[in-house]
DNA sequence: CGTCTAATTGAACATCGTCAATACTTGTGG
DNA sequence: CCACAAGTATTGACGATGTTCAATTAGACG
């Protein structure tokens, strides 16, 4: 029953959580980021409920009607946007704090899916609410433009990546990327487990599942990383930063 | 002096025009895109000045200090994202009614530059009065939301091409998707004059501008294009539709 | 009209993708 | 608890696609 190919709808719509940013873990790295106590009480407001995403399951697909933005509060997620023809790719992976489904906006639908790769919860931010409470509240709408604005520029790292990196440097900053978003989460700086196939990377990177696996052996040849499945340690930090510095 | 690889700075900074959304030939595509005429005058309010742009120069570079948003009236940009190593790659190609800037809400600082590739004009949107008046008027508010989820729409399809399509799939793509933008804006549906070098086009399709050349020229030997240094005839439209369609 | 930039084209080469065989994980049911 | 099955990962050989380098031609602009 677990792990189709599509995945299952999510049944149970809304969790009864209690919803505290004001004391939230993951208030420095989430929407209340930077702002006064004052401004994240107006926060709490808009946020409707939590939601459970169990793993391999759809918190929405493309051409669902778009209602709110999701906050990941705790798991992993993965986006992958379609084309008409049937081709797909995975447009990025969301870990805590992170946004999902602001491609809705425009439309009033998604135009991508997002899946949870590990059983996650995620904030419901309906977004009448929020566009409501952005006109009483200055600086939570400019916190939301600069998270609209953050993303667009993180999707131009990605057109960076995918139309200047050969595969070995695609496969490093793509490894470099989520160490430090973990960093900043508090894991550990040298080592992941990762939450993704290699198929899953490869869509990520332009590249093939053979093409990531050969060059995970590589690095490890090399001795920069040590790779056993999804574990993957860090050897040589600053031998991996120079994998892409000496391009240009 | 002109054509510098560093495009130099615009002399004169704001042109005193009169300004006149209400009256503008292309309202229909720009920022007053479906609001009614009441919330059309309170755009008008928004807009500081018109701006000329000449060929070649700069409208903003990587490092600027962010303080407006500009909308394309007339002419055309490049936009060019550049990471530190030095690496950099034209992220997208603005006509009227298309804005620029966006990037630089997130940290008030521009990621990235946006190069005139004729004369063009811009309106200047100090964002400062795009966010004061956003909150007063419920409409203006939803639609600067949804032009910034549409370029996000819009450069997960850049990731996509980027991601998963082929050398000729890429050309293809391109050049579909600007005749589309250019017939919305009541240009021939079937000629259009190039207006960016086929470095600029293989930079934005991460490919080299010799691929680009002779994917050109493959598309003229098929019939379905005519070529002539930078105007391109579409003389097969049907069958370069199916270029792309028949890949998955 | 001449110079500089842009575009085309060819040949050799590198990188990555495809196909295929095998090994390893993980979860499930006996 | 073990064995099996399905999914996932690794590795090799080969081929396709696109890049690099180089030479030539065509355009654009002063």
């Amino acid at each position: 029953m677990a792990r189709t190919t599509i995945p299952p709808l999510l049944p149970p719509r809304h969790e009864p959580f209690k919803v505290a940013c004001s004391t939230c873990g993951i208030r420095q790295l989430c929407l209340p980021m930077g702002l006064p106590p004052i401004d994240i009480e107006q926060l709490e407001r808009m946020v409707k409920a939590r939601r459970l995403v169990p793993r391999n399951t759809a918190l929405f697909s493309a051409g669902d009607a778009f209602e709110a933005i999701h906050v990941v509060r705790t798991g992993f997620f993965k986006t992958s946007a379609c084309a008409e023809d049937g081709r797909d790719q995975v447009t990025g992976f969301q870990m805590a704090g992170e946004l999902l489904g602001l491609d809705g906006i425009v439309d009033g639908v998604h135009t991508c899916q997002a899946v949870a790769l590990e059983d996650s919860q995620v904030c419901v931010v309906p977004y009448e609410r929020l566009e409501g409470l952005s006109r009483d509240f200055e600086r939570l709408q400019h916190q939301f433009h600069r998270l609209m604005s953050r993303e667009i520029v993180r999707d131009q790292g990605v057109m960076l990546m995918l139309g200047t990196m050969r595969a070995e440097e695609r496969v490093v900053a793509f490894l470099i990327n989520l160490m430090r978003r973990l960093r900043a989460r508090g894991f550990s700086s040298s080592s992941v487990v990762l939450r993704m196939t290699r198929e899953e990377i490869g869509s990520y990177l332009g590249l093939t599942l053979e093409t990531v696996s050969r060059t995970f052996s590589r690095l490890q040849d090399d001795g920069l990383l040590e790779v056993k499945a999804r574990e993957v340690r860090v050897l040589k930090p600053r031998m991996l930063l120079q994998v892409i510095r000496q391009a240009a």
